[in-house]
DNA sequence: CTGTTAGCGCCTTCAT
DNA sequence: ATGAAGGCGCTAACAG
């Protein structure tokens, strides 16, 4: 049966106290090289396994760190993750990790298990932006542990933030577009309360009107980001009296749903219709007609996020710190927009 | 500041001790009405938050529940991942989750970690089969807490799992792969030190010698499972002086590898070479030449693998059981291997 | 129904 | 360099 060992079994053993024994295990304190090692020793055969429970309890500091994220099951945010995780782990944190499903009840339960949980801090990429939500994070922020945002924010005073920029990712984008000879340039915008796809529909515009293209609002659709509704925004654009003769789209799934209409109507691409996607996902490269895409560099997103944590928790907290990271995004041109090379 | 308000604060203020407030919150104590909701409704004003790490220690459980994977960014783990946490989250645990990289150190320092963390149960998919981790999760697994392997477990006595059958999916895929025609079936084998690998192969082996189909150790080529061995695997297969007319592979990744290969060379598939994967990665439905491939069904595997430590936590913890459960894989019929319908 | 007491395992002054 | 004592926040007897 588990018999778990503690300090004091080990001290009993080798008559001496369970101070003793603690000080062995946090190196710092002053001890004889002697007593420590022969402490360790004797710990390891005894198979001591350290309390992390109650050493948080007494230190006030559990070295939780806690992860919200929409879900875990999409290729990017288990990137960021792991990104987190490789900064963090080395630092001597354990990373908690909540999946709000887009749901804002979830979300708000997450944050009150963390806290319950005694986390030092929560990094969070936020899926809603109700009152409810915003007021609770504020209150977190400001009067309990560092939180950090992470793709998705919210735009709360004295809260850092790691993201990309969106709006330059659908002005590159859009500009490619443009600069292969698309004149008629077609936009999937995504779920507008969220402010990452209005960012990159405002890219989308800046580069439409610095290139004296006109907009045209029949051809922005709002689509969910998923393959169906991708084909479906693409059905429709193709209905329309003077159909685009490119996609931007918000999200790669979406792309990719344009590109299967497309081709059922027997459109040539990149020839005839180009399209370019956002996130780089694994199978836009994969595909045979590899699909262009705005790389969001979801790894290095996690580490920013794992590191701005970690100098918010140094400081003295007394001194709150805002910082807002904003990582520069990258189009990747591939076979579905590249004229000149295919 | 922080100021963490306990229950004592609460106590003090309503003027009645601390085991009342902490009854009020344990529902199952007798209580009367009317003080209970007075202190939930003042705890609630006073924004305090249970401790679970004080809790946990008091009460010898900490409703964490360890899951050690080998990484998280990979489609299969993540939907395992969120099984096990939609099945877990409703009971009242919490999940920590930890990733091994596939390095045998890592494995064994995860579970240290776990174990420090007083988690209640340890879900794992073994990375490594050394005689160090396997005589530790031994010994967790009969001294401490329930273990339970999920997709890649280890073979010893009294500890339960939840697998696939791989070889019924190694099986499955073989044979349909004869009856579409082929007679020259190839295999991408993969690393044999991981029993699911050696499972497909046997199933592989057993599928050709029930259809007298001669085998042929040349036709075997072990490789990683990515994109680029499964190039070069097939690259060194169609070099063979007699070469396949279909791969069955034991990735996906190394699949499309294959499949890349395959149309540089112009072979035209599926008329006259076929191929099938095993994992159902999202990509294998997208391209446009869709894979044939095996579902694991991952998110049922994380469900019933939570199931699995709920019986075992539940029951009494002198009567170990050990339960071994296999779910079946299905052969998902596509393009790549379907020359029926095409 | 509520108060008192003790202790989960650990660390950290304060002594010595 | 080590021992003694108290407490982190909570709950579970045991009283009453």
């Amino acid at each position: 049966m588990p018999e778990k060992v503690t300090i004091y079994d080990i001290a009993k053993k080798l008559d001496i106290t369970a101070a003793t024994v603690s000080r062995a295990f946090n190196s710092n304190s002053k001890i004889s090289m002697a007593t420590r090692s022969l402490v360790l020793d004797t710990a390891n055969k005894m198979n001591y396994k350290q309390n992390k429970l109650a050493q948080a309890l007494r230190n006030g500091k559990s070295n939780y760190v806690g992860v919200i994220v929409p879900r875990i099951d999409s290729n990017f945010f288990a990137l960021v993750i792991r990104g987190i995780e490789e900064e963090l782990q080395s630092k001597g944190y354990q990373i908690i990790i909540c999946q709000t499903h887009e749901d804002e009840k979830r979300e708000i339960e997450n944050i009150t298990t963390l806290l319950n949980a005694q986390v030092d801090g929560i990094l969070i990429s936020v899926s809603n932006a109700t009152k409810e939500t915003e007021s609770i994070i504020q209150q977190v922020s400001s009067n309990t542990i560092p939180l950090i945002f992470f793709d998705r924010q919210l735009h709360l005073e004295g809260i850092s933030s790691v993201t990309i920029n969106d709006f330059e990712g659908g002005y590159l984008a859009t500009e490619h577009l443009i600069k292969e000879g698309c004149t008629k340039i077609a936009h999937l915008a995504g779920d507008q309360s969220l402010a990452i796809f209005k960012s990159r529909l405002n890219g989308y515009k800046k580069a439409l009107s610095d290139n004296k293209i006109e907009y045209r609002e029949e051809y922005v659709v709002h689509t969910k980001s998923n393959v169906e509704a991708g084909k479906q925004a693409t059905e429709k654009l193709l209905g329309l009296h003077n159909p685009p003769d490119a996609i931007f789209s918000s999200s790669d799934f979406a792309a990719l749903g344009a590109i299967q209409e497309l081709k059922e109507k027997n459109i040539a691409i990149p020839e005839d219709f180009c399209v370019v996607g956002f996130g780089n996902e694994p199978f836009t490269k994969f595909m045979e007609l590899s699909i262009s895409s705005v790389n969001q560099s979801p790894k290095e997103m996690g580490e920013m996020a794992a590191k701005v944590f970690l100098e918010q928790i140094n400081i003295n907290t007394n001194l709150k710190m805002e910082k807002k990271v904003v990582l520069v995004p990258e189009l990747l041109i591939r076979k579905s927009s590249n004229r000149q090379n295919n």
